[in-house]
DNA sequence: CTGTTAGCGCGTTCAC
DNA sequence: GTGAACGCGCTAACAG
């Protein structure tokens, strides 16, 4: 039914180029380059011309051609372990932001928590973008500096690697749990048991090595292998049942929403019989049922903007490769309070 | 500390092309390329010297210039409204999923529910892509012509534009809540209330479509304007005790969530003083609390994959432009219940 | 089976 | 201020 004047060059036909334009405009392609990206002055009447001429063909500039000549892909690429945790889509937002600032697009990839996946799609961002964000990368050390010694920009979020300097921009897990635990003691508990996430997660470890720091404060953290997603740690409950603890201390705020539920219909009241904490505070405009849990929360779109600004920075001159750690604060809600009488 | 072999060819160096690639080996670039495409049979002596080449050169080819030799960019481009919505990334794993069987990247990119840059986004996509997957696309029916007559293979998913043929897989939204309506009408509800999504929202239109239906049996849907976040939800909960309604229809499960928490807070109990029931049944893995939520179904990944997989064949040869539609499922769970003798 | 040649579409020197 | 020529890195058609 609609069919607009574009219709006329159908489906397989040869796309427009700059040479059409040029041809139609009466000016040579070097006009017309220069007209669209603003590079030197133009006769205002060529340059009438060439826009008419630009809307009439209906021309865009290839993007591969541009990039090939430019020597810049004008893009940046975004590897996150798992989108359905609000945590990166949050993360993502204000690195667009600064990208799209700097006239750059994003190409996000996902490497569904897999290390190698994670390193090929890696790999693969390399080649089509003019740097890389690595978030939360799970592939080992080595695979890390095998990609960031490509001389290829890239930029590390919630990873830093120990004697090698490669940029990065992290949450301070550490400090986080830290937080965590002294609130724990403070309110009188003693046996935590931790749902630890995936193996290979950085802010995994951090989180272990806090508590590592706090049994000399007294509190003794068990820490049971779960996952990190809420099915995770609604199948974890059990195992958290029988640890005989009084609170327990998740790998992220969804595990701690799954082990919530399982942990409920099992007829415990939270946080009565148990305390429960998370970790990310990824509940703000997502989840209202999340207003309750108390959690470590971390400014996402600060990190995702100075993960950005760094890589930008990198691509541009080189900037300096020092990690850096953003602070993270303890969000004191509902579902933490003193132990019971008798815990277990 | 570390410092691989590669360390050698600093930051700032001319990247290694093919013509080094060539030299180092002792053949000719078109040797190369034949080696590295496995695109006709070179003697087992020379590819060997070829691929040890690469490998000690390090060499990865420049995604631009193969994107301009081939006149392809082995990429297809999904843009969403929103990826904080579980939803789209679950259709993205299976998009992507099918894609790389095609041996094409997928980039990702998200409109935060603005048409105007998802229109600018979209012809972004369109110019480094070689086929666009639109999803849930808000901007107007105008703009969405412009673009599909632009002679780039583009599939829609979830939107239907009457009286045009794009290609489109679109879950059966009408359907689906055409069978909530029948079962909350079963349960003994005349009076419902709906949190209406997005104005844009070609799903959202659906889903009102279906309600005007139903009211020939004798059951009557106020339409509340609402929005798509469980912030939301939550907001226009007050709105929905006004209506003195038995039942609330949320335009999907966020928005469920959402409203369920305020209303839980306001003292009602659900479903025993209110039903409520969501839309696309996001919880299966991600909220456990969703368990609980009666909802409409449907399977994501065959969404993402069908859509998928249209685009491919549209990009090959041009497949057919008839809109598919997906059948949804009432999820009957526990928020839903016969309506409460004296209601209001 | 291999090397040589010619573009792919664009930006960018250069002379004019 | 403008056009002609070259090169970006790679693939593909062409001879050999």
């Amino acid at each position: 039914m609609v069919s607009g004047s574009a219709a006329k060059r159908g489906a397989r036909q040869r796309r427009v180029t700059i040479n059409d334009v040029g041809t139609a405009a009466g000016v040579s392609t070097s006009t017309v380059s220069r007209v669209l990206n603003g590079t030197a002055r133009v006769d205002p009447e060529l340059a009438r011309r060439v826009q008419s001429a630009v809307a009439e063909l209906g021309y865009r500039p290839n993007a591969a051609a541009q990039g090939l000549a430019r020597g810049e892909a004008g893009a940046i690429g975004v590897l996150v372990p798992d989108l359905s945790n609000p945590y990166f889509p949050d993360v993502l937002k204000s690195v667009s932001a600064v990208a799209r600032r700097h006239g750059r697009r994003v190409m996000v990839m996902e490497s569904d928590e897999d290390a190698a996946s994670e390193y090929e799609l890696a790999e693969d961002l390399m080649r089509c973008c003019d740097g890389v964000l690595l978030c939360s990368p799970r592939m080992d050390r080595t695979a890390l500096v095998d990609l960031a010694l490509r001389g290829h920009p890239v930029v590390l979020v919630n990873r830093i690697v120990p004697g090698l300097s490669i940029p990065s921009v992290s949450a301070d897990f550490y400090g986080g749990m830290t937080l965590v635990c002294g609130h724990l003691t403070q309110l009188g508990h003693r046996r935590v048991a931790y749902l630890s996430g995936p193996e290979a997660s950085w802010a995994n470890a951090e989180r272990i090595r806090a508590f590592e720091a706090a049994a000399a404060f007294g509190i003794d953290v068990t820490v049971i292998p779960c996952g990190h997603t809420a099915r995770h740690g609604y199948d974890a409950a059990d195992a958290v049942r029988d640890r005989g603890v009084s609170a327990v201390v998740a790998y992220n705020d969804l595990v701690a929403f799954g082990a919530m539920a399982a942990l409920e219909e099992a007829g415990l009241r939270i946080p009565e019989d148990l305390s429960v904490i998370g970790c990310d505070d990824i509940s703000v405009d997502d989840l209202p049922s999340s207003r309750r849990l108390t959690t470590a929360s971390m400014a996402r779109d600060e990190l995702g903007r100075q993960a950005a600004q760094r890589l930008e920075s990198l691509m541009a001159a080189d900037g300096d490769t020092e990690p850096r750690s953003l602070p993270m604060e303890l969000r004191v809600r509902l579902t933490s309070a003193p132990p019971a009488a008798s815990p277990g």
